[in-house]
DNA sequence: GCGGTTCCGTGATATATGTCACACGGGCGA
DNA sequence: TCGCCCGTGTGACATATATCACGGAACCGC
């Protein structure tokens, strides 16, 4: 099936090498999600491993009473590497992964990414490269939480969210925030009046403005 | 080289193939390690990666300035993924690993990890299964942390600790879980005597009795 | 046994974070 | 235009955790 493929093409020519895009091509599914769509629920099971083209995606995990704690995001070329062991076991995903904006991504099913490793020297190279990155990515989340107070970890929080989106202006609201890092709206209200009395930002109504 | 090659068989026999173990053996490098020895320091280069034949492991993360968290740890079989990915880019581990009680562990240079992916398929197997025991749990770390208060923290600590050792009773000081857990040993003493009063386990020095 | 050291228990107090209650204002549909 | 809902700002208070200060108990080497 023939996907999208200029944009496909576009987006792996010196990093794959022609067969592996070719193959691609052939077998990936090409999708297009809007901001704010789901590509994975807790729950569900993960036949497809998911490469994001062009936009961001933010992987979180749940807990059992509606919090939920971000993990990571990815973006251009990064690839989920939950969803690339998740499935050998046939448990189902323990985590949730949501379109933060207009979002191409490329699915892969997991057998191929499996047979693909020793067929295609880049292939592996990707594979195991996605697995380092979400490595550090996990560590960083764990150190954050771990040793840092609130008010870093908002620092931070903005930080990473402004780098996967690539602009200064967030779409958001400070419920969405207290949500993802796992405390209340109040509190972030609060830090983030804070920051913009020190100016480190402006606020509207569901929007934050870095300076 | 030979190594303690009965130790290395019978501990591989049934989830590798009789090549690999060959190979194994005549590569790997075994050693022997006691309680408290540090196997990796942040700042060092990892060059192999251990697979624990047997005793155990903990891979902690340190912070700048002497906290450390518990990410996980390693038994028998397991190996570390992140001493897999972590020396494509050359960077210095930014991790502690120590062993929790006399181990014997078998090191394999990286870069026979890379070839023997395609050469063995129980292999490959195995550092799939590896990758994503690690990121288990390392979620399941995240969600400790992020969502659990510190007194039930503690008995999530306390029950993998036992499961890791096999043991009801933890060789162990307030002040050592209290740094994995970066908060300060006072706290931990107080919830360890709540713990206690509730019969959930009994103190003395050095010592903690799971009931 | 003695002195020093390490580990543990515990009160008092400080700080950070969570929770409740409520007010305000803007957007938006009726 | 009115009323309503959602997002926000903020005080007051509750709770969890961190820190300080200290004393006592167990162990260790001499």
């Amino acid at each position: 099936m023939i996907n999208d493929s200029q944009v496909v093409n576009a987006a792996f020519r010196g990093s794959f090498e022609p067969a592996l895009i070719e193959e691609i091509n052939r077998i990936g599914i090409y999708q297009e999600v809007e901001e704010g769509e789901y590509l994975i629920r807790p729950g569900s099971y993960i036949r497809s491993v998911p490469i994001i083209l062009s936009g961001s995606v933010k992987i979180m995990r749940p807990d059992a009473v509606g919090n939920e704690a971000l993990l990571y995001y990815l973006s251009g070329l990064d690839s989920c590497a939950i969803s690339m062991t998740g499935s050998p076991d046939n448990k189902p995903s323990e985590i949730t992964a949501i379109a933060e904006e207009k979002t191409r991504l490329i699915f892969i099913p997991v057998e191929k990414v499996d047979e693909w490793i020793c067929r295609f020297p880049t292939w592996k190279q990707f594979v195991f490269r996605t697995y380092q990155r979400r490595f550090d990515d996990m560590i960083a989340t764990i150190d954050s939480i771990a040793f840092q107070k609130l008010d870093e970890r908002l620092l931070t929080y903005l930080k990473k969210k402004t780098q996967s989106c690539q602009c200064t202006v967030l779409q958001v609201t400070h419920e969405e925030i207290a949500r993802e890092m796992a405390t209340s709206r109040e509190v972030i209200s609060r830090l983030l009046k804070q920051l913009e009395r020190v100016g480190y930002l402006r606020l509207s109504r569901n929007k934050i403005e870095i300076l």
